[in-house]
DNA sequence: TGTATTTAATGCGATATCGTACTAAATACC
DNA sequence: GGTATTTAGTACGATATCGCATTAAATACA
């Protein structure tokens, strides 16, 4: 129970932030005249999740301000990758629905990583990065239910 | 070699990116007036690998920009918690050197911070937690290293 | 039914982060 | 020793993100 009991929590965040900025800056190098890995992040997931979420749903799923994903909404919808549409089931919200050009965008994004994470599976093995997820998926369910306990 | 062997570091940066998130806002909200988790991180990796650090190795510590690293000791200068001197080695580089404020306001953060890791712990327990530190740290390397050889 | 509260999205201002360009010093190289 | 290249730090502009406030619609509730 001693302060370094807590100490890896400290270090897990520290690890977990430096990865993020390593895989975001190789991402997004990789990415489309302006694109960040927040858009790619966002138009995965309509794929992988299905067509027609809200917002705030996108929010929540990412964790980020719905200011935030209002902005990276209309950046995606500028380059036609989203179509906005609105929520026939409540008229305050819309529907976020993806465009062929946005399905392309995720496509020629993932050919252009493929090489790069080909080069990474040589050095990490996919069995090892999969054998870390669930306990990552599980902390981060657990730190998930603590944020919305604590307000 | 499918596409779906490839689906794991997604993931993985997709976990980490929502940990990263939560967890940030999670300190953020703990540290004192418009202090950030950035402020904090510095002056916690002075207090635990030493003081006089120059600017540059500090930015490669947490993979942020140089100028990135500018704003933010500058900020805690600014607060009294760092103090710049000329580096003797290198008149065009500089030295990092905590201030006792600057560890008081460690102490203090990390004493906030405590019940809420308390109550982590009983949640997700910090043998869990260190037992992820290799892996991680290991991809951590490995990437690095990829970012380093890739230029 | 009518009012109060909550919720979805956005406008706005603040700021953290980044890339580019620049200066000064160190290093390489001839 | 003298020039070219690299490196440390910073100024500046662009933009991603956030918090706060606002509007419109949904929900609670009396």
């Amino acid at each position: 129970m001693a302060d370094e009991d807590l100490g890896c929590y400290f270090t897990l965040i520290y690890e977990v932030g430096i990865i993020n900025q390593i895989g975001t800056a190789f991402l997004e190098a990789r990415l489309p005249n302006g694109l960040l890995v927040s858009h790619f992040g966002v138009v995965s997931h309509l794929i992988r999740v299905g067509d027609g979420a809200t917002p705030v749903e996108l929010a929540g799923a990412f964790q980020v301000a719905k200011t935030t994903m209002t902005h990276t909404l209309a950046g995606l919808e500028k380059h036609g990758f989203v179509e906005m549409r609105p929520n026939p089931a409540d008229k305050r919200s819309k529907q976020v629905w993806l465009t062929d050009n946005g399905k392309k965008f995720r496509d020629e994004a993932l050919a252009k990583l493929a090489p790069l994470f080909q080069e990474l599976a040589g050095r990490f093995s996919s069995s090892r990065a999969a054998a870390m997820l669930p306990e990552l998926a599980e902390f981060r369910a657990v730190i998930d239910q603590l944020r919305d306990e604590i307000t």
